[in-house]
DNA sequence: GTGAAAGCGCTAACAT
DNA sequence: ATGTTAGCGCTTTCAC
């Protein structure tokens, strides 16, 4: 920067200014020092400038896994919009784990984040302390609820299992089952289960859940559904823990010749993109992937602006999307 | 760091070695110091050490698409060995783009991260230079080929192209298809499609690509295989993108009421979990997914402790797992 | 609108 | 093995 400025004929105040607030500068030198920093290719050095400003543009996210393509939707939305302004993204992921969370929180704070953004609402008592002190914003999202940190950005799991409840039983189903995986870990399913089965008593429905312990993937829909088959035999329509659980299920309907939805119903949530093309079509629950990631960049880039005035809780519903399965 | 260094009785110098080197400080400091950090509750701001040193615990790794289950399992393999060991990552996705990826690597370099790791060989000359000239352990990963700017980390798509057109002759394919979509964004897939050819004909087989513009999704797949059958009738044996590609084709076979594999074998690409579950189970190519996250997390934490004694080109090869659909 | 000067919190010679 | 000292490259008062 010492060398722009001198090309410039400057001081590093100014070509500091330049780079920062363009406009309090005149525009002749803003021109020179333009042409300097081009001649030069210089590259500012973010550590510098985080050190004395303390505070950085680096936004600090952390994710169940990386792998569900439900949370790299929102990533890669979020990281685009940030991108555009400047903003860099640290990415890590927490496994289900809240001393992990506690752990990728406090490096995260060693880099002065302009925010960090977590998902779903349970931390450690230690996460929540050093969030407050840091006095930066702070998203939760994938969730609803009370009191968040500081902004909260998502929509209601519980609500997606009574529509998805609500939804069997206008189609005439008797006898309702939710089956989830990992449900210890992923409360989120945990809480869809929950909707889904106080939706059900609450209409006077028969309802049950299978719970596997294994991770939600296509083997263990396909297991979720023989133990169904087994142990419940009578039920006429099951909600999975998501999408790709679902599918597996169909297969294991197709192996066993289980007609869906004339002798199953089965409905799914995620809407991922095999949905709309599996035999038979993948009734399911669409969230708002992407709209979590770009609302989230919005709700950021308005909060270091200094424009507090945003809703604190921002529920952005889903969509139950019918389809043949169920 | 001043405030543990005074309640620890020792000069910052003390406690910063104490943080980075524990072995060279005396046992009786080294503990009077992890008290003070303790009691203090004592955090480091990451960002001054990294100007001091003018290097930080950060990895900048850029992928074209962070949604794409392939990368992120790796991405998740690496970060979490990384992080084991105090190191960040920073993650972009270039979207194929080699402008964007420019752009990221600029930005990374800014923070001088201890490592840049790269998807692919194909980078822009500006991208190129900066690589060079930042003095860091660079690496390339997903595929294989000549003089790597440093390391190089894959496999070779070519081969897995010959090793499906091998399978299907030996299985009497005698009219092959290659069926790939955005394959002018998709450098690798193309490799693969042009292995698939380059074999086929050497062998005396028949062979055919159709390419879609669309992104590979489940969708493209089943698009795929309806212009195959439309234009090509006689292909008995398709190779597809990726695995997401060829459950598309499988559905649409399924709707068609064409018998996989009978009439036609279909091959996909990624093991993806649905692969094994699946009806009919897919036949398909299994890349090193993971093995690439962790071998890159190995040789380069082996780089950061001054042991560039590993090779500059790792080839962690590829399976042809057979199932029922080729 | 621009410049001078004082740090930001740490690391790394160097000296002891 | 430990302390002293001089920055790292930028931002930010504070004057002008």
């Amino acid at each position: 920067m010492a060398d722009v400025a001198r090309l410039a004929g400057v001081s590093t105040s100014t070509v500091s200014r330049a780079l920062r607030q363009p406009d309090i500068v005149s525009p002749e030198l803003r021109t020179r020092i333009d042409e300097a920093i081009e001649r030069l290719a210089y590259v500012p050095n973010l550590m510098a400038g985080g050190l004395a400003s303390a505070r950085s543009r680096t936004v600090g996210i952390i994710v169940p896994s990386i792998m569900n393509s439900f949370f790299s939707e929102t990533v890669e939305a979020l990281g685009e919009r940030l991108a555009d302004r400047g903003y860099q993204l640290m990415l890590g992921h927490s496994g289900y784990s809240t001393e992990r969370e506690e752990a990728l929180v406090a490096s995260y704070l060693a880099w002065s984040p302009a925010a960090i953004v977590l998902t779903g609402r349970h931390h450690s008592k230690l996460t929540l302390r050093r969030l407050l002190e840091a006095e930066i914003p702070v998203v939760e999202m994938w969730e609803l609820g009370e009191r968040p940190i500081d902004m909260l950005v998502g929509f209601s799991h519980r609500e997606v299992g009574r529509a998805v409840a609500r939804h069997f039983r206008s189609r005439g189903a008797t006898r309702l089952a939710f089956v989830g995986a990992a449900l210890d870990r992923d409360l989120r399913a945990l809480e869809r289960g929950a909707g889904f089965l106080a939706e059900a008593s609450a209409g006077g429905t028969d309802a049950v859940t299978v719970s596997l312990a294994e991770r939600p993937q296509v083997a263990t829909g396909a297991q979720g559904l023989a133990r169904l088959l087994d142990e419940q035999p009578g039920v006429d329509a099951a909600f999975f823990s998501n999408d790709v659980m679902a599918l597996g299920a169909l297969f294991e309907c197709r192996r066993r010749g289980i007609a869906v939805p004339e002798r199953l119903r089965l409905c799914g949530f995620g809407d991922l993109d095999f949905a709309a093309e599996s035999v038979p079509l993948l009734t399911t629950v669409r969230p708002p992937r992407r709209e979590i990631g770009r609302r989230i960049a919005d709700a950021l880039l308005a909060r270091f602006e200094g424009d507090a005035s945003g809703p604190a809780v921002l529920d952005l519903g889903f969509e139950l999307i019918e389809r043949e399965s169920g």
